[in-house]
DNA sequence: TTGAAAGCGATACCAC
DNA sequence: GTGGTATCGCTTTCAA
């Protein structure tokens, strides 16, 4: 099992062994391949046609080490199972596959440690770019460790692009593509207090987590706005799914019944609370309105059709991946582009039918 | 840009660079590296410490090339959007983690020549399996394009492993994870028949998807168990999505608008389905029953929650994983294990709230 | 236009 | 226990 000289048969053909079949060099097969240099028609006839016998295809490693490769960009994301998340990664991808780039998807469960594991992987496979995706918890250290991420990557020739987190701050090497998160709330907000309700329950999401902060945000500034009195009472945090928005609004039910619409801070969640709401006899939106975030597909397809906010998340995978692509185009001349490295993308409420003003007799 | 030499800045760390900083030998630095060898305390606390000075990782490309590197899986979905596919390419994300292997996923967007291009794309990284998901279109050309994949891969020290789909017929080095998926169908049927459903709307999938065939055979089977008339006219084709599942029901509404139950291909379809007969004034499941296919998250959230059939697709991905690792442990001695490349998984109704009797005045 | 040979970064075998 | 060094497969000068 040790020194095998055959031409080809032992596991895979290498372009010597193409080159000795074709009776040329390796040389010449490297450019026959790499199309990137004049060759003549007879070589490159000869060269493929036992490219073709012996199926053979380039060792993306060797070919990597010796200066070459595909591009390769990283995907980092919580749970592949969540949808909004889902179609980021679908427009990095597409994007990536535009400029025959390879995208890498990995997932770190919400556990740090595998984060890390996974940044040190990527950073071996001397990926591109490292796109971190989705809210991050516990602000502070989180700044300490992204920024940490930064000049690793950096300094391995990649790059950190944080995509739907708190940007950076200070000098650090990273990019980070937003959307207006406190903005979309607040007028998710703001259209619910316009239709008369002032009792609404708030499901933010989790209390350290930073989509779910400035999600809350944005919903006490449009009550502030409105002049209606917040009441802290009514906000319950809980993780983004379907039981928190059931469990939620089964408790609420109980302890302040007087609500008369719920701000869920995603549609999933939303979807929960619906379902409890049916289960306690209550209609939508009849007797109790209630919106969503992010409009997932399943948005428009509960009933009734969910009211939310939209967030461009395909497209910002597109915008990750075009900043990233372009970074490394003008690579030459490093710029230090003050700005171009925090870009937000908006968001707008979407209004479909889970909303109605509150009942009368309310 | 060329040569430099000077220890680290340029843009990466590499093994040499932590020798001379460290005083040892690049064999030593290996060596306490890889772990795998007797080093001397002294030796492997002064090498620590440089790594982490330098803040160094191996190039996983080059010790891929000189023998080393981590096992790597790819996962070719068609989209990634697709809940069920989410969760296989979980459940081998999870076995594969566990294992520390890596695993990347590639989207196909249903194109055949993107799927070549990215089994190629595969084969070059050297990936130690390609796992395809999901249900396949031409059954005739499937069991060549296969064929060919898999000798391709075989021959290239990799494997082909099919999720979800036909198994190869013949000789072919490739492993089949699948489901019981006409089985579900029968038993779905059965259940909807049970309950005293004759005519039943019948949207298996497209007509050239393998899966959508087998679900609607499983359909024919029960109908014929029962003794019960199978109306062609009742089925209709269409995609796995939302709007098929809406649109056919508006269809039928329309041609044949004396059906009871609607036994959709999946639960997206189901949805869309269930959607379309509330548009229409119809009570699910009061006026007419719906069943699904698939069990995923979104199955438990609908209102009212669907009956459907479960399929074990996270189980598939870890299984399918182990496969894959258990031929690569056991790799010495070649079995060609006869049977063992073949897996089928169970799949059993789960019953929720979409199914009634049919209206008595029906 | 084509060939020979020097690396790319890490591993592992062979001496010491 | 530690240090040389050939080698992995490919790209890319440098000559011819």
């Amino acid at each position: 099992m040790s020194q095998r000289k055959a031409t080809s048969d032992a596991g895979r053909a290498t372009i010597r062994d193409v080159a000795e079949r074709a009776g040329v060099s390796v040389a010449s097969v490297s450019r026959v391949l790499s199309g990137n240099y004049p060759v003549s028609e007879e070589l490159r006839r000869r060269v493929m046609k036992v490219v073709r016998d012996l199926d053979y295809v380039t060792n993306a490693h060797a070919r990597s080490l010796a200066g070459g490769g595909t591009p390769t960009v990283a995907i980092l994301i919580n749970n592949i199972t969540g949808a909004a998340f889902a179609h980021v990664a679908k427009g990095v991808e597409g994007a990536a596959t535009l400029r025959g780039w390879l995208s890498l998807v990995g997932t770190t469960g919400d556990d740090p440690e595998r984060e890390l594991a996974l940044v040190n992987l990527m950073r071996q496979q001397g990926v591109a770019a490292v796109i971190l995706l989705g809210g991050a918890y516990d602000y502070d250290e989180y700044q300490l460790r992204m920024a940490r991420f930064a000049r690793s990557l950096d300094a391995a020739g990649s790059h950190l692009v944080l995509v739907g987190r708190p940007p950076l701050e200070g000098d650090v090497p990273a990019t980070t593509v937003d959307y207006d998160n406190e903005g979309g709330a607040y007028a998710m907000a703001s259209h619910l207090l316009s239709a008369g309700h002032r009792r609404v329950l708030v499901l933010p999401g989790h209390a350290e987590l930073t989509t779910a902060q400035g999600r809350l945000k944005g919903a006490q500034r449009a009550f502030d706005a409105y002049g209606a009195p917040f009441d802290p009472g009514m906000v319950r945090h809980g993780p983004y799914d379907y039981e928190h928005g059931y469990e939620a609004v089964e408790a609420a039910l109980h302890d302040t019944p007087d609500f008369t619409a719920v701000l869920a801070g995603t549609d999933v969640v939303a979807a929960g609370a619906a379902q409890a709401l049916r289960a306690a006899g209550l209609r939508v939106p009849e007797d109790v309105s209630i919106v969503g975030y992010d409009d997932i597909p399943l948005a428009s397809q509960l009933t009734p059709q969910l009211t939310t906010v939209h967030v461009p998340y395909e497209e910002m995978g597109r915008v990750a991946l075009r900043a990233v692509a372009d970074r490394r185009e003008g690579g030459g001349g490093r710029r230090k582009s003050p700005d171009g490295d925090h870009l937000v993308l908006g968001t707008h409420v979407v209004v479909r039918n889970s909303v109605r003003p509150p009942a009368a007799h309310a």
